[in-house]
DNA sequence: TGCCAGGCCCTCTTTAGGGCCTT
């Protein structure tokens, strides 16, 4: 069964090493490329949310004062992913805090992260941008919700990851391009890209 | 109010520096 899940965190920051907090989760959940849940919640985590940040997102001190706790927030969250492989946009960040949360919340956190960021640098070297946001307009990807808020942004990371498995069927020949085949494109660098193709791609002819 | 990190990647590199990407 070829599960993948697609998460984004909105924060107070950009280190949860320095006390920045999450204050926002949403996970797409996907089989065969399909979304077949989702999982979306604002979280308490006490502290307060910088006026830049509040600008950023949309999301409020208020907003989070009348959400339930981060650490049954992470909870209900680890219980919705399970042992499923993870998807993230600049994964390195989505993670941070994924093990941080749950490490709050005194749960373990042992799910590989592929990144859509790593992907399109290796694909897509003529992207305007890495930007989330950017590749969805470069590939006229389709939009849902608001910008920075994270369902909205899991969504649109589903839609890239979409658009990059689908060229890695039809241009590269890859028959089956799953978590396992996206982390270890991701690991490999981009002059070493011909070889890897070469050797693990299927003739789809 | 403004600032913070960390990993990746490129090059005018490798005994380094700076940009990208996330909030």
């Amino acid at each position: 069964m070829s599960r993948i899940a697609v998460i984004d965190f909105e924060t107070t920051g950009i280190s949860p090493g320095m006390g920045d907090r999450a204050t926002e989760v949403a996970i797409v959940l996907t089989e065969r490329g399909r979304v077949v849940d989702r999982f979306q919640s604002l979280m308490n985590a006490g502290v307060r949310i910088p006026p830049f940040i509040t600008q950023l997102t949309g999301i409020t001190n208020a907003m989070v004062a009348s959400a339930p706790p981060a650490e049954r927030v992470m909870a209900e969250a680890a219980r919705f992913v399970g042992e499923v492989p993870m998807v993230a946009h600049n994964a390195s960040f989505d993670r941070r805090y994924w093990v941080a949360e749950l490490a709050r919340a005194g749960l373990p956190a042992c799910q590989p992260f592929a990144c859509t960021v790593l992907l399109s640098r290796r694909l897509y070297p003529e992207a305007p941008s890495h930007k989330l946001g950017t590749l969805v307009d470069h590939f006229q990807l389709p939009r849902t919700g608001q910008a920075h808020r994270a369902l909205a942004d899991a969504e649109m990371a589903h839609e890239l990851l979409g658009r990059i498995q689908h060229d890695l069927r039809a241009r590269h020949g890859v028959a089956e391009p799953d978590h396992a085949f996206l982390m270890a494109l991701q690991a490999c660098t981009r002059a070493a890209l011909p070889k890897f193709f070469r050797a693990r791609a299927v003739a789809t002819t």
